[in-house]
RNA sequence: GGCCGAGUAGUUCAGUUGGUUAGAACGCUAGCCUGUCACGCUAGAGGUCGAGGGUUCGAGCCCCUUCUCGGUCGCCA
């Protein structure tokens, strides 16, 4: 049997008027009013008002009189105006009046209300994930999420990229983030891996002539969560042969263009501005950096060099931020907790110096200071009465950096000083290509900043031999509001640099074959110059969503121990699947 | 792994210095009501105060342990 006619709740407007249809849905609300009920139908576009009338037909009011909150029904009248109308519901002009009432089924009543003004515990709501979506802005954020994966095909269709699959059972990578493991029946003791991006694939997909590449890709990494980061998340991921980073951010600032203005209608300039890594991390503290609002860093090692207070002059850096007005607005206490703030980010204290519209001024290092020192640090910062100095000495100027830049964001929030509805793209690049890291043994050496396949800048390929702490990849992030919402590189095509970059890591001939052996052969026989970028989809959708965490943007999110609330992902398995596997497990019962 | 926060009715929360029978709102159940739309009115049901232990004449409240969830740092090539 077909149910004909069927249009959704939401959709129907005063055009519809006099039209005979038929709605299915859950029961949102009823509003009894003895001889009149008033059901409201909810789908996936909204909710309708559905009218029942005891004068008219008691038999069906009888059945409307039974309903309760989330049965499953079908409604069949004829669409009307109101007699009184709501102007907060889209549908709220008109109504149906009901002829027909199917219940398909019935409900228990639910744990939780489905209503988005309902505030309720995200334990519950992810334990009932199925009921949770049902509500109107979890909806609405799916239906962003599938027109932005439209956009990305639609995009990349039309300037020619072919979308190719890549492998989800895939090997092992070391360096980057935990593998999440897939044992092997067929080789006992043999493991697969989870990709944690296609990168690899991508990279042989251009070595085959594929020479545009993307795909909305599933990826995986067995590290912690974090309010926009689970451990499956999806990439929109792409590849370019014979392009350089030019090539590549021209291409993306188009999509980007697009997706603002199909889904929220918005005009972004192109091109994006573009800060270099090391700028980003002076000015703001960040290699994301939030520039909605201003607070730069202000660098007061100069001006402090021989200020007469010890932990300024000792450090080998002392860096700032001015609170315009701070000093009239934050209490002593408030100043205290920033304090706190920042130790959190390896900073030792925060020295503050606070002044009031009033002339007032109090400072935590001012008494170890002559006058002249004080003038001479607030004429570097541009302080003026109502202003509030904070101030980080750190031996490492990152590190301070970091800390202040992190600081500036928490105070910027905490005062109000992020406006609303603005989306401020940037790219930063000339990411530093290795950074310092600790092996397993303790001991420190270098870590490829991005990945070990990203092509260092022209001008800085002489440092290999001498200082390649000192050289800048062909690596840049598309940063949006203090989001890192995707990031890339041009990659390596030349064995030589390759077997450079591999020797700076410390690894053995022996071991990059191990590692990368399928890879390094495939570059001998014929590589083109190529790059790329891979977006995280699930942050682009909570910009475009204005969601507050990862999981509003993700049907069924796992939660901060990585386990999935409805299904109790992950869970023991039988004895014979894990014989099966040859494996033993070594936890206690 | 470290640090911070939360856990009281189906839900969201309040609960004073440790003191009578643990409250409110919404939801739920029943009744009344013809224009509601977060309908209204009346009545009612509903509690292992996350769990375990301790202190006390007496614990929702204090102490210890533990579990769960959230945030954060480490981590995330």
């Amino acid at each position: 049997m077909k149910v004909t006619n069927r249009v959704y709740c939401g959709s129907l407007r005063e055009e519809n008027i006099g039209q005979k249809v038929t709605v299915c849905g859950w029961v949102a609300r009823n509003r009894d009013l003895g001889a009149l009920i008033f059901i409201d139908v909810r789908d996936r576009e909204g909710i309708v008002q559905c009218v029942f009338d005891r004068s008219v037909n008691d038999e069906l009011a009888e059945k409307a009189f039974a309903l309760r909150a989330e049965y499953t029904v079908r409604v069949t009248g004829t669409v009307r105006m109101r007699s009184s109308i709501n102007d907060k519901i889209p549908t709220g002009k008109i109504e149906i009046v009901a002829e027909e009432l199917e219940v398909y089924s019935v409900s228990e009543t639910p744990p939780f209300e489905i209503l988005d003004e309902v505030n309720v515990n995200d334990t519950l709501r992810l334990k009932y994930r199925y009921l949770d979506l049902r509500r109107p802005s979890l909806q609405r954020t799916l239906a962003i999420r599938h027109r932005v994966a439209k956009i990305a095909r639609d995009y990349f269709d039309e300037n020619g990229f072919f979308e190719i699959e890549t492998p989800i059972l895939t090997k092992s990578t070391p360096e980057g983030a935990r593998d999440y493991l897939v044992p092997s029946r067929v080789h006992p003791g043999k493991f697969y891996a989870l990709p944690q991006s296609p990168q690899q694939y991508k990279q042989l997909l251009m070595l085959a002539g594929y020479d545009r590449y993307f795909q909305i890709a599933r990826c995986f990494r067995d590290e912690d969560l974090r309010y926009d980061r689970q451990p499956e998340f999806t990439q929109i991921d792409l590849e370019m042969s014979f392009v350089d980073v030019d090539d590549v951010i021209a291409m993306q600032e188009g999509f980007l263009k697009r997706l603002f203005k199909d889904v929220l209608n918005v005009d972004v300039q192109t091109p994006f501005p573009r800060i270099t890594y090391k700028e980003a991390m002076a000015r703001y503290g960040s290699d994301k950096p939030d520039v909605r609002f201003d607070m730069e860093l202000v660098d007061l090692t100069e001006a402090t060099r021989s200020c007469g207070f010890a932990v300024f002059e000792n450090a080998g850096t002392v860096q700032a931020i001015n609170v315009k007005g701070g000093g009239d607005k934050l209490s002593r206490k408030e100043i205290d907790a920033l304090g706190e703030f920042v130790k959190s980010y390896k900073a030792k204290g925060l020295a503050w110096l606070k002044t009031t519209s009033s002339g007032e001024m109090s400072s935590s290092f001012a008494k170890f200071m002559t006058e002249e020192s004080i003038e001479a640090i607030k004429a570097k910062a541009q302080v003026v009465p109502g202003d509030l100095l904070l101030c980080v000495a750190h031996e490492d100027e990152e590190t301070a950096q970091n800390a202040v830049g992190a600081l500036r964001c928490h105070v910027a929030k905490k005062m109000g000083l992020i406006p609303e509805g603005v989306f401020k793209l940037l790219w930063v690049v000339e990411f530093p290509m290795f950074e310092y890291g600790e092996d397993d043994d303790g001991n420190t050496r270098l870590y490829a900043k991005h990945h070990p396949f990203t092509a260092p800048m022209d001008e800085d390929i002489e440092l290999f031999d001498t200082a390649p702490e000192k050289m800048r990849a062909k690596a840049y992030d598309i940063v949006l509001n203090g989001t890192e919402l995707g990031g890339g590189s041009i990659r390596i095509h030349r064995s030589d640099i390759q077997q450079k970059m591999f020797k700076a890591l410390g690894f053995t001939a022996e071991d990059a074959m191990a590692r990368f052996g399928y890879l390094i052969n495939a570059f001998r026989y014929g590589a083109p110059p190529h790059g790329g970028l891979a977006y995280g989809l699930d942050r682009i959708v909570m910009h475009l969503a204005n969601t507050e965490s990862i999981r509003d943007v993700i049907a069924f999110p796992k939660v901060q121990n990585a386990s999935e609330l409805m299904t109790d992902a992950p869970d023991f398995v039988d004895d014979k699947q894990l014989k099966e596997l040859s494996i033993k497990t070594d936890i206690e019962e």
